[in-house]
DNA sequence: CTCAATGTCAAACATATGTTTGAAACATGT
DNA sequence: ACATGTTTCAAACATATGTTTGACATTGAG
């Protein structure tokens, strides 16, 4: 069972008010990091209470079960990415607008992978990439929830201006394109492998712990790919 | 934790020597199924022996352990997926050779991704997806053990036979493509969703339901992105 | 200070899961 | 028919995990 599948059981014992509790927060963080590190199912509450220093309960507490935990660290992830990609993808069209081009296939790209690959945003790409996983491995109607939400639209407006930067190519096939690009970019993102396979394949010819080296393959790659002629 | 990091803790009470057990089979059928189905972490042992009408201590009985039912049901595969896609491949390498021409991107590509979208390799192909899955996500030496023996060797003939199709792309470069076609191709096949967001986004429009055109646009997608300039 | 609300803690609880056990049933060769 | 090796079965076992509990500590307003 994921952890999306648990439901609540009984409302808490009691209610924190307004007290910015330490231990609430350290919790936050620290599945933050774990959930991104490691995926959802593969963290107990005793090793993240653990690692946040806190008591076994605190989870419940606090949050009432770790699938409410996970679905709030998900929302308020869900909710800043998907605020950035926009803004990202909201710039690359109207550049292109006031130029009055077609928007530029690899900077829509750039603007679609960028949480995944943008060391700055590390943990919140490997977490995001968690999302996705969860829902095409184990769907729940939390996941469900969550990604039609946050995600179906921001899915249209890349999808919009996929089309626009390749009139040629009819709209319908750019939903295909589109999830098969979220596929290649979540999976890739997520394999955690210590010595990754390509490194054994390429015999270090590539080198995916370079972070600048995997975002241009992956570029060259995906603009390939949705440019496609049909 | 996942299947494959639990070791077997002692040997089996007593051996079955040449019985072809009706049991036995039934258990390996039915993992088949469920694992291919579900993924391997997802079904319990009673839900496996239940399915499968056979007592719970059975897969101990047979197997030792569930990890080595596992391990059995996917070397199996890997045998025989890894035996078929070279006969693919080399197939098209012959006639290429014949006709003196390069060989066919697209064809290479179908080879690759037939086990995983042809309907007469349905479950097989799920499975495959499942190992892939399994090891990108949480690898243990057992599932490293598998890739490397029967499916690193297949990578390199791949990249060779990419590199053969389009040879003004320097090799290195495939080596990044392959990973990143595999990515591509085990997430799309082994979204569970029972409602796909496919259908959502496009309002009916793209339908994965439909294996034909599952695979023609995965095929599109994939030469672009293998053929793509760099 | 008082005391009620809030937070912390260790222990226990409930459940799911892989596994083992020991007896009974079955099969087979002599 | 017996003995022996094999298979089946229900029950128990061990462990991991999410959760709850009840006692105790801390805090902050009146």
């Amino acid at each position: 069972m994921s952890v999306f599948d648990r439901g609540e059981r009984k409302v808490m014992t009691s209610v924190a008010v307004a007290s910015d509790a330490v231990a609430r927060q350290r919790i936050v963080e620290t599945a933050l990091e774990l959930f991104a590190a490691k995926g959802i199912d593969s963290v107990s509450v005793r090793e993240l209470t653990g690692h946040a220093k806190v008591n076994v309960g605190a989870v419940n507490y606090y949050f009432g079960s770790k699938a409410k935990l996970a679905e709030l660290v998900f929302e308020q992830l869900a909710i800043r990415i998907s605020k950035r990609r926009i803004d990202d993808l909201e710039r690359v069209l109207r550049d292109a607008a006031e130029r009055s081009a077609r928007p530029d296939l690899a900077s829509v790209v750039r603007a679609f992978i960028r949480p995944y690959v943008d060391p700055a945003m590390k943990t919140e790409g490997a977490l995001l990439a968690q999302l996705i996983l969860q829902h095409r491995l184990r769907p729940t109607s939390t996941t469900m929830r969550l990604i039609k939400k946050h995600f179906d639209p921001l899915a249209q407006r890349f999808v919009g201006a996929l089309a626009q930067c390749c009139p040629e190519i009819p709209r319908p096939e750019f939903y295909w394109r589109y999830t098969f690009m979220v596929s290649t970019v979540v999976l890739t993102v997520s394999d955690l492998s210590p010595r990754h396979r390509l490194v054994r394949l390429s015999a270090g010819t590539a080198d995916p712990s370079d972070a600048a080296a995997t975002e241009e393959a992956l570029v060259r790659y995906l603009v390939g790919a949705l440019s496609a002629p049909v």
